[in-house]
RNA sequence: GCCCCCAUCGUCUAGUGGCCUAGGACUCCGCCCUUUCAAGGCGGCAACAGGGAUUCGAAUUCCCUUGGGGGCACCA
């Protein structure tokens, strides 16, 4: 039987990065053993459901490169794959089991449930629901029949015990007696997760449900409503969670958890993938960086780690820098582009689109992240504008006054305009002046970039060009000369 | 409180009884390169949670303790 997984966010938020590396990894056992993979929604809570997190789930899954062969946007053999479409089939489901005594029409007030689950804690006992408050399956009946609502719970056996084998922790188990008379069908008709999920892993032939480990203690109902069901139930396999720095679970105190926010703040697909799939896989042979296409070679499942990891931004920030060092240069310019013009609030014309080619070797090896990039090359349009912490360290110095005036005439009247010819007569200038490289050439680069730090400078000058670098010294030396 | 899971440098990990005076990567520190900042090169700091047991021999096997994480809804 060939493998088939899914990944199955609910759109009640943005692709979580916890999320794309339970996908990745379900992804890339699924192209390593030639099977499925699967795109499924779990929209089940019409409350929080909301259009825009169903379109970044989507878009996230794609900008990583994780293609699916069935789902939602392109359907497949078992569609629609989107929970909300398949109510009519839970509801079956839901009766069938009540028919055959599986499950029950649940009477039980909260206050009942309430007070159960107080005294059972009380006695230190697990506070799960046994269904000691059941009715008669026929007074149930009279009283649904008489027009009363009433959610089903699944009839747990009890005693009993569930035991799996989980691909990355090997055998596991639950009695039951820690396991409640979950709720499968809400008193409005509407499932619980439990039951669509489980419904869909049968009905969607799933053989393997790699999911996080906050759902560890869920699986013994799915297990048993599975075999409920009269079907067998998939491999599990849970995987350890995100946590942030502080060691609890990733959330949105400790930064970004949505996936799309790295993709924002200039992190490259590659990157991310390279780095999900190393929080909680090594591929052995002390490697760091590898391609997806690599990954699927050498990975598997039973490789996984067990334990919770800590999601460091500055490894990913490391990573990131050594991807876009391995960029060619035209791809480089075009996926910073969009971000300089965002940067800038414009379109960059045809002039400073070639600016910013020239350039970007330069910055290209020097960057974490792309967004960054956009700012270390924006002195390059537009008027200067001086970061005046820069100003004060190097412009009120001496030097300032001495080094400006004779790199402006030094430059000003140059035959060739090229890097080259700039750089011989600077040096040439810093030798008269009988200065330091460091000491002599840190104002004009604040002249230029208006910033202690930037870009080469020679190579800087060279893509300003030489009317607008003649006035920026020129505006340098004023400013110098009035203070 | 109860149940489940986990435990190697600060972090991600390699390691499946001798190859380990524990390897790699990030971070941090130093040096080199150098027009700033980076990048790069070289080097350094830094870990088997504790206690028992098994064994000729344990990071590796077992038990306990401790610590951390997750779960205990008509949320997913």
């Amino acid at each position: 039987m060939s493998v088939r997984v899914r990944i199955a966010p609910s759109p009640t938020g943005y692709l979580h990065v916890g999320t794309a590396r339970a996908a990745l990894y379900n992804w890339l056992f699924a192209r390593g053993r030639n099977g499925q993979f699967i795109l499924r929604s779990d929209d089940t809570d019409s409350e929080r459901n909301a259009l825009e997190y169903h379109t970044d789930i989507i878009e996230s899954l794609r900008w990583l490169g994780l293609d699916w062969d069935e789902g939602i946007e392109i359907g497949g053999p078992h569609a629609p794959y989107q929970q909300s479409l398949r109510y009519d089939r839970y509801r079956d489901v839901a009766m069938d089991l009540l028919e055959r005594g599986l499950a029950y029409y649940s009477f039980a007030s909260s206050e009942q449930l309430d007070e159960f689950r107080k005294e059972a804690q009380a006695a230190g006992k697990t506070p799960a629901y046994d269904g000691r408050f059941k009715l008669a399956p026929e007074e149930a009946a009279d009283r649904i029949a008489a027009g009363e609502s009433a959610p089903i719970r699944m009839a747990v056996p009890r005693p009993g015990a569930t035991t799996f084998h989980d691909v990355v922790r090997d055998e596991v188990t639950f009695d039951h007696a820690q396991v409640d008379d979950f709720v499968i069908l809400r008193s409005d008709g509407s499932p619980t997760y439990h039951l669509a999920s489980t419904v869909d892993d049968v009905d969607f032939e799933i053989t393997h449900v790699v999911r996080g480990e906050d759902i560890l203690s869920s699986t013994p109902k799915h297990i048993v409503l599975t075999k409920a069901m009269g079907a067998i139930p998939p491999t599990y396999g849970h995987l350890a969670l995100l946590m942030g720095p502080d060691g609890k679970k990733l959330s949105k105190r400790h930064g970004h958890t949505a996936l799309s926010a790295y993709r924002q703040a200039g992190i490259l697909p590659e990157a991310m993938v390279n780095y999900l799939a190393l929080l909680g896989w090594s591929p052995g042979d002390d490697e760091t960086i590898v391609s997806l296409a690599d990954m699927i070679d050498r990975f598997d499942l039973d490789e996984v780690t067990k334990n919770p990891t800590i999601f460091d931004n500055d490894k990913l920030e490391w990573m990131n820098g050594v991807y876009i060092r391995k960029l060619t240069v035209t791809d480089f310019v075009a996926r910073v582009t969009p971000l300089v013009e965002s940067h800038l609030g414009r379109q960059l014309d045809g002039r400073e689109a070639a600016q910013l080619a020239a350039i970007a070797p330069q910055v290209q090896e020097r960057a974490k992240r792309l967004a960054e990039v956009a700012d270390q090359v924006s002195f390059i349009f537009g008027d200067v504008v001086y970061d005046e912490t820069s100003w004060e360290k190097v412009m009120t110095k001496d030097e300032a006054a001495i080094v400006l005036p004779a790199a402006l005439s030094a430059v000003a009247t140059l035959e060739e305009w090229t890097t080259e010819s700039i750089e011989n007569a600077l040096r040439n200038m810093l030798t008269e002046t009988e200065l330091s490289a460091r000491k002599g050439l840190q104002p004009i680069r604040v002249a230029i970039s208006g910033s202690t730090v930037s870009p080469p400078l020679f190579e800087s000058i060279e893509v300003l060009g030489r009317d607008e670098a003649v006035s920026r010294l020129e505006s340098a030396i004023a400013r110098v000369g009035s203070q």
